[in-house]
DNA sequence: CAGTCGACTATTTTT
DNA sequence: TAGTCGACTG
């Protein structure tokens, strides 16, 4: 198929060049709002209308939503479907394809966060690791980031530094026993797993060199160590390997992602073009700056400077509230007003970005209050709930009776009469016998120290699954999930309780059924089966099936908000401790992140922008006062519009409980008694000298040298936390 | 073995 | 605050 299509009349020149490039390897760093999507997809249009075959492009983007999407585009460009993935689906097809070379059996099922939890606990235990004494999530973490740098469990067993290290490498290691035994991988090994086939096997490497003839890699400065070695393997061959990134927004560093991708990859491709978009068709000049502004303070920074031939437009609208209702009602209010000014066409122009979820729950208060139709992305995935988990543990222990992690699960749900003690029991045997747990449930009869009412009711539990077994071989998910709810009772026993929370779980257990019908419906190979359903799901979050036609209002994470684009923009929370997160305050390289996140939360905004924070705001159950983050004073004023909330009166009037501080420094006092020369020190930046005051009072400017600082920092006094020192 | 109670503690961010 | 975990009792 040959189409030339002109792109001239819809791309500058530089985004000309990038769409146009030939062959070798090219380097896109794209910032945001400079059209990189547009560039993408017309990129494959453009190959494909060169003559390449859709098939031969292998395009690789963050999430599942963004390969939708960018296929949607594309095939409406040029009516080709090109097989757009993440690295991890593409990595499970490859693994699923080529299942007789990989040290798993074909069935293997993809272990999700919590069941990775659950086997890293089930380790802990069998190695006598007290959970209080190191947190389970930590090993599961630790693991992870081994994994994200193909550091396999004898590699890092060889390199412990600490004790920590030691226990860390000791649960890997068994870990790793364990997951192969159960024919699982988790995330990560997807990747590893699929990087170590391709360096093993280099026929298969081969094949998939020579079928893909032009690679794209998407949100490239999110890419971990794995994830580049892939790429590289795969475009050694025909290296036409094109990347697109912006180092400003690399938000998943804490998820192994390395910004350095970007740099090694001028270094491993010496010949890589490199194109730099810094023009900026998205926000108006006023936001665009602002967030410019923000972003420049990081160090550890390439500098780059977007601009826009876009009007100035609003200023960025800055808003403290009294405490966090006072916040969402502000929102709230606002969205209302914009709506009947007619000042934004949908309620789907607004979205509310916050740093972490507990925020949510404020809004999702006053918006259902106000009757102001809303969405919320995340939180609790659905294939996390409870019920839905359960369910899906049979589809899975159905299709892979190894699984030692889902077989516990559900060997006692609904209520068999199965409890802890006798599965501890037979969790032994299985380990002394080494065979799986499954296994050992069904030689129950010569298990030892096992009573006959166990035995008998174990009998009946593995006469259900047999039968569940030898139904699934013919039997559709929709049809399959119908028969485990009927065998089960599923329903009867654990939503019949008149709970609340019921009416939702039955409803979500029918949207679980919903969902397989779907599957089944769009199965592109007409081969709906019950572990294609189940990879399916295993790398779908709730953010690929947001549905953004239905007239709302979005609330997610500012996470979440990579890649998209809103008219109207709210950033709430907007408080030292929360944004930037207080777990990053210790690593500056970590505030850092803090504030790329900022930052692309910022650049989501096309006319307005609107950052709140409140004075008080109920922490962990206590009633706080709060200091608004460091990135809004890194706003430049020019550009920004304060307001102080009509209620901050009433809510200064009641003293806040002024916690005692620790050690003999006494607090500055805040009412201007300032002067130059006063020794002072702060909460992060450590002792310091006032240089010199500007203005008095709470909204006195303080000149500030930091012995931890090279140069002075002007700080408002108000907000300063500052304590004298000696 | 299961259900209830109280204590406790944890909160980033996600494919 | 709320959700989880563990101990205790029926």
């Amino acid at each position: 198929m040959k189409a030339v299509i002109d792109f001239r009349a819809q791309l500058n020149p530089v985004q000309l060049e990038a769409v146009t490039h030939g062959t070798g390897p090219l380097l896109i760093v794209a910032g945001a709002g400079s059209g990189k999507t547009r560039i993408l997809t017309c990129r494959v249009a453009h190959l494909i209308s060169q003559g390449v075959q859709p098939s031969a492009i292998l395009g690789v983007t963050f999430t599942n939503k963004a390969a939708d999407e960018m296929a949607r585009r594309v095939e409406k460009l040029v009516s080709a479907s090109v097989p757009l993935s993440t690295f991890h689906s593409f990595c499970l097809r490859v693994l699923r394809a080529e299942s007789d070379h990989i040290p798993y059996q074909r069935n293997f099922v993809v272990y999700d966060k919590t069941d990775q939890l659950t086997l890293v606990k089930d380790c802990m235990r069998r190695l006598n690791i007290s959970e209080k004494h190191a947190k389970p999530r930590a090993f599961s973490n630790a693991i992870s980031r081994a994994k994200d740098r193909l550091i396999t469990a004898p590699q890092f067993a060889k390199s412990v530094k600490s004790y920590m290290d030691e226990s860390v490498a000791n649960v890997y290691s068994e870990y790793e026993t364990a997951i192969l035994k159960a024919n699982a991988m988790d995330f990560d090994d997807l990747i590893m797993r699929c990087v170590e086939l391709f360096q093993k096997q280099h026929d298969i490497l081969a094949k998939y060199q020579q079928r893909f003839s032009y690679m794209l890699v998407d949100e490239f400065q999110d890419t971990n160590h794995a994830q580049y070695v892939l790429t590289k393997l795969l475009a050694q061959k025909h290296r036409n390997i094109c990347v697109v990134g912006d180092p400003d927004q690399s938000i998943y560093r804490f998820r192994g992602a390395e910004i350095r991708n970007i740099l090694d990859f001028e270094r491993d491709f010496k010949d890589a073009r490199v194109i730099l978009l810094e023009q900026n068709y998205r926000s108006t000049a006023t936001i665009l700056e602002a967030a410019n502004h923000v972003v420049s303070h990081n160090v550890e920074r390439k500098e780059k400077k977007l601009w826009t031939k876009n009007d100035a437009g609003a200023p960025v609208s800055i808003f403290r509230a009294a405490d966090e209702n006072d916040e969402a009602r502000f929102v709230a209010r606002c969205i209302r007003e914009l709506s009947d000014e007619q000042a934004i066409a949908s309620l789907n122009d607004v979205v509310i970005f916050y740093r972490i979820h507990a925020l949510s729950r404020v809004f999702e208060e006053e918006f259902r209050r106000a009757r102001l139709p809303h969405a919320i992305i995340g939180d609790v995935g659905f294939y996390s709930r409870r019920e839905i988990k359960d369910i899906v543990a049979y589809l899975r222990v159905v299709v892979n009776p190894a699984d030692d992690v889902n077989v516990r699960r559900i060997v006692n749900v609904p209520h068999r009469g199965l409890g802890e003690s006798s599965q501890e029991v037979l969790a032994r045997y299985a380990r002394a016998c080494s065979i799986s747990f499954y296994d050992a449930l069904d030689q129950a009869a010569k298990v030892p120290r096992l009573a006959a009412g166990m035995k008998r009711k174990i009998g009946q539990f593995m006469t259900l699954l047999k039968k569940l077994q030898k139904a699934a071989q013919s039997m559709l998910p929709t049809e399959f999930i119908r028969l485990v709810l009927d065998e089960t009772h599923y329903i009867e026993e654990m939503c019949g309780s008149g709970d609340t929370q019921d009416r939702a779980r039955v409803e979500n257990i029918k949207e679980l059924i919903s969902a397989a019908a779907e599957y089944e419906n769009t199965c592109p190979d007409e081969r709906a089966s019950i572990d294609g359903f189940l990879h399916e799901i295993a790398l779908s979050s709730e953010l690929d099936s947001w549905n953004d036609s239905a007239e709302s209002v979005t609330l997610m994470t500012v996470h979440n908000a990579k890649g998209l684009e809103f008219p109207v923009v709210f950033m709430v929370g907007l408080e030292e401790d929360l944004f930037p997160h207080f777990n990053s305050l210790e690593d500056p390289t970590d505030v850092e992140e803090e504030r790329r996140l900022c930052y692309v939360g910022m650049t989501r905004a096309q006319k307005r922008l609107t950052m709140t924070s409140a004075y008080h705001r109920t922490v962990f159950g206590q009633r706080k006062v709060r200091e608004p983050s460091r990135f809004l004073t890194e706003l430049p004023s020019t550009h920004s519009e304060v307001r102080i909330s009509d209620h901050r009166d009433s809510i200064t009037d009641a003293p806040p409980p002024e916690q005692p501080r620790r050690g003999s420094a006494t607090h500055v006092p805040d009412n201007g008694e300032y002067q130059a020369g006063l020794r002072v020190k702060h909460p992060h930046f450590g002792p310091g000298v006032i240089e010199s005051v500007q203005g008095s009072g709470d909204e006195a400017r303080l000149t500030i040298k930091f012995e931890s600082l090279p140069g002075p920092k002007v700080l408002v006094a108000k907000y300063a936390k500052l304590r004298a020192a000696r």
